[in-house]
DNA sequence: AGACCATACCTCGATCCCGAGGTATAACAA
DNA sequence: TTGTTATACCTCGGGATCGAGGTATGGTCT
């Protein structure tokens, strides 16, 4: 997920890393937060994988800075990773939330795109509960317990909502396809 | 969060390591399957901190099974992870979801059930995005990238119904306290 | 009789992640 | 002058997790 982000803000421009940690404060920080300890191990990764590369410059305000770029195969991973997310990345939200963050990138490929809003509303589709009677999926208004009850009747407002969102959005693809 | 629904499941009644699987499964498996490599480490790790014992039993079907059973220091730690849970238990979606599904084992403690509810109340009264304008929130209708606007969108909609449910869910814990 | 599946449990290495701590510099306030 | 804050980066140990693999038993189907 880290992995998805850093290189996906990348993509947009170069940064270094003390930008890069404020903008996934942004995007993710407020749910999760991302620790020092987490960030610069993750990019010493990228940069051993070849998929981006350091300069460092000296320190606008302070220590001197490393300002991180995208390599080809930086990209051309990043690319990849959107075209064909992992199953986990389309069923939690978080993980998915993050490949939409970044599903811009693939701007010359309306019919990929697509192809993964069409995932997610597989994913969606599938009949599905936290709670079963046997093997039947439980509604809100069967549950007692009243916290289990929000939860289901949160959960179906954010899926009516997704799904809204995701059939405007999938016509409009394919108006562009 | 893998803890937490061990020993919520654990406090119904006594489960073996496979029902115990299954009920996880059917909680967060959707979203999130959990590995074997991850579930038994974990109750060896709880039986070690004495939270949980075991009895083996000749298997029903099979193998031996190690049924589990919570001690009183299990149930206590249970008790006290749901009346004072982590921010991240908080913030995360998932891990709050699993809160959620134990809450009810604080029965006798409207009070504290209120709480809970509060500082997830607190939480999402907190001005938040995805994406800001400098140090300034952005709203869906601002953001160009259709993907982006419906991360807005969606976590909207997923605000509004929680608010909704969580107030109305105070009101009636508030009665009972 | 043999194949196959569901039940039931476990281990191990690789990976990832977090928190705590450390090292600097520069600006600004007390 | 001293303290504090923001910038900027890094290491290390501990812990959690995953996936792949392994070991059984008993029932069902052919």
């Amino acid at each position: 997920m880290l992995k998805l982000a850093i290189l996906g803000f990348l993509h947009d421009r170069p940064l270094h890393g003390y930008e890069l940690r404020r903008h996934l404060a942004a995007l993710t920080g407020h749910v999760r937060p991302i620790s020092d300890g987490t960030l610069y191990p993750a990019i010493k990764r990228l940069e051993a994988d070849g998929l981006l590369v350091r300069a460092t410059e000296p320190g606008a305000a302070a220590a001197p800075r490393h300002t991180l770029r995208l390599t080809g195969a930086g990209r051309a991973a990043l690319l990849e990773r959107l075209r064909t997310p992992e199953d986990l990345d389309v069923s939690d939200e978080n993980r998915w939330f993050t490949v939409l963050a970044f599903l811009r990138h693939l701007d010359g490929e309306p019919a990929a795109q697509a192809a993964v809003l069409r995932r997610r509303l597989a994913f969606l589709g599938e009949p599905a509960s936290f709670f079963y009677d046997g093997s039947r999926p439980m509604g809100a208004e069967e549950v007692a317990d009243p916290f289990r009850r929000g939860m289901l009747l949160i959960a179906r407002a954010t899926t009516t909502a997704e799904l809204d969102w995701l059939r405007t959005t999938l016509a409009e693809l394919d108006r562009a396809a």
